[in-house]
DNA sequence: TTGTAAGCGTTATCAC
DNA sequence: GTGATAACGCTTACAA
């Protein structure tokens, strides 16, 4: 592989003068910019980005972390991330945390000492003070999917909240007022505010809200199928289910089958996050779209922006669900 | 962030000892050992991959390119690969090619312009003497589910014969004489491969083989319900349906419901891949396993040991299918 | 077993 | 505009 030394040597320039054509930060004059191009092309030349990152001390790199790489999730969360830093000559490195505080803090170790410029933060068992910390220590990073306070303009968020709120106003809207409800660990944030947004809705409605109706999952299909088999013995009368996420309510699905009901008729099912698989099920779940992958890229752009001092468009840290009507809910 | 040097100075001895711990290549004195250890602690010296990479011309990164990033396809095959490397201390940068040739060749520019080790790559629109190329220029990359005869050695793929011939037998096993086949598009090797197990399987059942039976699909969802409808056309006394692939098989679904068949007693349906959505279908889909992960945990393996000199177990380059039971495939 | 010193291929700070 | 030259933080002969 060339080296810049030899480009010069080539040019009949100094090093200098190729590595300003190269970055072209300083005025060089067109004559011997040409010339330099030329030896470039000449022998094939490409810059060693290691030696790069050492002198300049940037790695052009970033670090991503999220629990896991398989499932419907994450893939166009990394699809978009490393499109849009790929455009701008920047790579991505990859870490999975699953989930756990050990591993997440590990796994944000390990991407510190690869010398990310930045990371890209999916994490969930890790606590508010521990990022606060990270903060303090000067380290850049971006947190999806989670709010903290002192963090404020480096969370990209869904409205959660309000994507309960929709969910459950579809179900109104058709005519339920028995609605059982699934919900995911009541601790994170996340399914906290989808709940929240449930109740809005009842309330809205004038319909009062029954612990009956409550089941708490943990965001995995088996839950799903669990609690509907659970609400519906302990209401029968209940016409509609609204599920946390999609994994449940495909297992509410299930269940709900081989309890008899017909679907949707018998029973009205919806889902939320709108994973890649949603529109697999029978009959098609309904379900709250969670853009994932907007969330991605403006994570991508908020890091360029903010640590490259590239890009200048705006910054939007809170993104809104809508609602995907499939076949999942009809009327009671 | 503190520097090998300044550990040195706290340890009292040359910068080349605290490397020689670091890097416990060459014997060091208990003792001294020691001191630099716990100067290191005591400093919370993390060394500088970067610098690491310039002076050892060896970056410890991976790079990985696949055809998407989202789809339920490659997020197994990266997190087994992520996992390996990652235990060994190495990282990985993903890149996608969108089974186009312009793009792969520019991934493959851009991971190597990273400085990679080593490349895996599934690759799908580049030409074989494209590949060929690359190994004669002394790069090292493994191909995954591709097989190029002058490379071999560095080829981890799927029997995709023996796959199309068990699905085909399951139906026969399970009394189905006519059986339709969607493939997918016929100029991809895995397709062929597919394609040619089912005749297999036919022949030895002694089942004429009828171009009736045959549809060439893409791969994709609505080419199996296409296909689906083009074959109970075409020949209506269909009972079984061989899909190359689950997407497919999920249109086929979705099809023969919306022709009135019931599932699976009015027609059985097989898929491939077992992919992370093929058990939300309904039926659940019976289907052929391809063992992503484990090739991915293949291939960092064989990188491991022929780049890094790392590892010794044996290794395996093609990997056998099995099948999946589930609910869609019933006596006809 | 340990130390010295020459790289590794760039960038960046000076002068000129 | 351009050219020397000192970093950047580490590895690795070669000596001792």
């Amino acid at each position: 592989m060339a080296t810049i030394y030899e480009v010069s040597k080539l040019a009949g320039v100094s090093l200098a003068t190729v590595s300003r054509v190269l970055n072209n930060n300083t005025p060089v004059k067109e004559e011997t910019r040409l010339k330099v191009l030329a030896a470039m092309e000449e022998l094939g030349y490409q810059p060693n980005s290691v030696a790069q990152s050492l002198a300049s001390n940037r790695s052009n790199s970033i670090g991503i972390l999220v629990p896991e790489l398989n499932g419907p999730f994450f893939g166009t969360l990394l699809s978009d991330i490393e499109n849009s830093f790929r455009q701008a000559g920047k790579h991505v490195i990859i870490a999975a945390g699953h989930s756990d505080e050990k591993l997440e803090k590990e796994s944000i170790s390990f991407l510190q000492s690869r010398n990310c410029d930045a990371l890209i933060l999916h994490v969930e068992a890790v606590t508010d003070e521990y990022l606060v910390e990270l903060m303090e220590k000067k380290v850049k990073f971006v947190l999806i999917n989670r709010f903290v306070p002192q963090l404020y303009d480096r969370c990209i968020t869904l409205n959660n909240q309000h994507g309960g709120y929709l969910a459950t106003r579809h179900m109104l809207e058709h005519g339920h007022q028995n609605i059982g409800y699934i919900s995911g660990p009541i601790w994170k944030h996340d399914a906290e505010q989808r709940y929240k947004g449930h109740l809005r809705a009842l309330t809205e409605f004038g319909i009062p809200h029954s612990e009956q109706l409550f089941y708490e999952g943990d965001y995995h299909e088996e839950s799903g199928a669990l609690g509907t088999k659970a609400l519906l013995q302990k209401a029968s009368e209940i016409t509609a289910i609204v599920c946390a996420n999609d994994e449940m309510a495909a297992g509410a699905l299930t269940a709900a089958r081989e309890l008899g009901r017909s679907l949707p008729d018998g029973l009205s099912i919806i889902g939320f996050d709108n994973v890649n698989f949603s529109h697999y099920t029978f009959p098609k779940l309904t379900t709250i779209n969670y853009p994932m992958g907007e969330m991605g890229k403006m994570a991508a752009q908020l890091i360029l922006k903010r640590v490259y001092q590239q890009n200048n468009s705006s910054i939007q840290t809170v993104f809104e669900p809508h609602l995907i009507e499939r076949d999942s809910v009809s009327r009671p």
